[in-house]
DNA sequence: GCCAACGTTGGC
DNA sequence: GCCAACGTTGGC
C-alpha cells in the first residue's frame, strides 16, 4: 500500500531541478533519528512524497517524487570529506539511512501560506509549530489536497 | 538576524 | 538517569 510523505530540501542545497536534471538521487544527509526510522522501517519503493523546499522564501512544495530504492547505509556519514560525517558510522554499524527518489511531476508552486490557509488542512504535521522533521508522513487526504492545490488533476503516479 | 522549538551532548 | 548547555532548524 502506497504511503505518502513529505520531504524538505534546502533549494540552495538542492533543489528540485536539480531533481530533475539528474533522474534520481540518494537521499543523503539526513541526521536525525526520528527521520531515519521513518526511511528505515516505513518507506516503500513506489510511495510518494511532496517534494518541500524549506528554508527560503516563500517556502513551498514543489513537486512529488517517488521512492525507487528503500532504505540502505547514508555513506556519506562514514566519508570524512562530507558535510554529513559522523564519525560514529562505521560500515558494521553505519548508523545512518537513506533512500532513493525520482522525479514524478512537478506542481504549481504552493506556498506555506496557501497551505496554511486551508481549513482542509488543519492538523498536517508540517504546519504545526516546531515541525523540524526533515521526512515526514502525510495523510493520504493531505496528500490529495496538496497535489490539486498545485494543479493536478488526479493522484500523480 | 531573531528566536522558538526541539534534539543532542556530556558532566555529575 | 537527570538536566543544563549548546547546536540546529527554519519560519518570520
Amino acid at each position: 500500500m502506497t504511503r505518502y510523505w513529505l520531504m524538505k530540501s534546502e533549494p540552495h542545497v538542492y533543489p528540485w531541478e536539480l531533481l530533475v536534471e539528474d533522474g534520481s538521487t540518494h537521499w543523503d544527509g539526513v541526521r536525525n533519528y526520528q527521520a531515519r526510522n521513518l526511511m528505515r522501517d516505513e518507506m516503500k519503493i513506489g510511495d510518494l512524497a511532496l517534494f518541500y523546499h524549506s528554508n527560503c522564501k516563500p517556502p513551498h512544495v514543489a513537486g512529488v517524487v517517488r521512492v525507487c530504492r528503500e532504505g540502505y547505509p547514508d555513506h556519506t556519514a562514514q566519508d570524512p570529506e562530507s558535510n554529513y560525517f559522523d564519525p560514529k558510522a562505521t560500515p558494521e554499524n553505519p548508523r545512518w539511512i537513506m533512500v532513493d527518489i525520482e522525479p514524478v511531476t512537478e506542481l504549481d508552486t504552493v506556498e506555506l501560506s496557501e497551505l496554511r490557509a486551508n481549513p482542509k488542512l488543519e492538523g498536517m504535521p508540517l504546519l504545526r509549530r516546531g515541525q523540524r522533521l526533515s521526512v515526514q508522513p502525510v495523510p493520504k487526504e493531505h496528500f490529495e489536497i496538496v497535489c490539486r492545490m498545485g494543479g493536478l488533476v488526479g493522484m500523480p503516479g
